[in-house]
DNA sequence: GCCCAGGAATGTA
DNA sequence: TACATTCATGGG
């Protein structure tokens, strides 16, 4: 079916890091796994999104999971009229951004994936995951594997895992999916506590510092207060702003501030940014 | 072959 | 508290 809405830009989540099963299948077409489903995105215009899916999934599951009842309208315009000029560009470059409420589950095994390695490496390994550990479904003909459950996760033996190309988190993965089966960690539970809370109770797995707990927080809890702050922003904040930023300016929303800086740096002159370059190479691109 | 990756745990001062 | 080192593996 076909979704109207502003500020909704498949290709643009898609590469934002915050998900790691949206693949590029063609000109402006995406395929997507989550909740168990198989679907296909197509940006049809810029404020038109074709989703191959029935108009009851669309209600139950993608309107939610992309937030689609959010106008991020709001706060692109408010940074557009703002005084930070990395930021209004940021938001022009991103204007089509959303933060996706993920599966809280898949979320945090994803994020204790993702330290230390680079997203290409991340998909891998997570797609490995689904297909040894998942289940296989079919669409149309196209075969796909869902994410596994923590009962399908929890069992796994380390030499197993470590053939997905885990490295030394394998034992991080079982660990963190034997706590979600016991309810050592309820993650439900997480999303109506405040956002502090939520990554203190995060951090208590082993492998999970301050920016994978704020992932899991922000893009499967969607505590829009937590900031995850990995390597790009910390280098952001130290180039662009001279260590000068103060994310409680945007109080409410910052999450999704820094949704368009990492998404800003990142994708920019592909990628190799400011490496030695600051701010002048930055705004001089822009 | 080399450097780095959407980091975290551990050790040291 | 503030750095430095180590960790296992793959992408570019």
């Amino acid at each position: 079916m076909i979704i109207q809405s502003k500020n909704f830009n498949i290709q643009q989540i898609a590469d934002s890091g915050q998900c790691f099963r949206m693949n590029k299948i063609g000109n402006n077409k995406y395929s997507l796994v989550a909740y168990n489903k198989y679907i296909e995105l197509a940006q049809v215009d810029r404020e038109l999104v074709e989703i191959s899916c029935s108009s009851q999934d669309y209600d139950e599951i993608w309107k939610e999971y992309f937030d689609l009842d959010f106008d991020y309208g709001i706060i692109v315009d408010r940074l557009l009229r703002g005084p930070d000029e990395f930021l209004r560009k940021a938001v022009q470059f991103g204007d089509g951004l959303r933060i996706l409420k993920q599966e809280p589950f898949e979320t945090l095994i994803s994020f204790i994936i993702s330290q230390n390695k680079n997203i290409p490496a991340i998909k891998r390994s997570i797609e490995k995951i689904c297909e040894r550990y998942g289940e296989q479904k079919e669409w149309n003909g196209i075969y796909y594997y869902t994410f596994p459950t923590p009962e399908q996760l929890a069992d796994a033996r380390e030499e197993e895992l470590r053939s997905t190309g885990l490295g030394y988190r394998d034992e991080y993965v079982i660990k963190a999916a034997r706590a979600a089966l016991k309810g050592d960690l309820n993650l439900g539970a997480l999303k109506d506590c405040c956002y502090k809370e939520a990554i203190t109770q995060c951090k208590g797995l082993r492998g999970v510092g301050d920016k994978v707990a704020s992932c899991i927080a922000l893009y499967g809890l969607h505590h829009l207060d937590a900031v995850p702050v990995d390597v790009w922003i910390s280098r952001t904040i130290e180039k662009i702003y001279n260590y000068n930023f103060d994310w409680e300016v945007y109080n409410g929303y910052a999450g999704i501030v820094q949704q368009y800086m990492f998404y800003y740096i990142r994708n920019i002159r592909n990628g190799s940014l400011m490496k030695d370059g600051g701010e002048d190479e930055i705004h001089r691109k822009a």
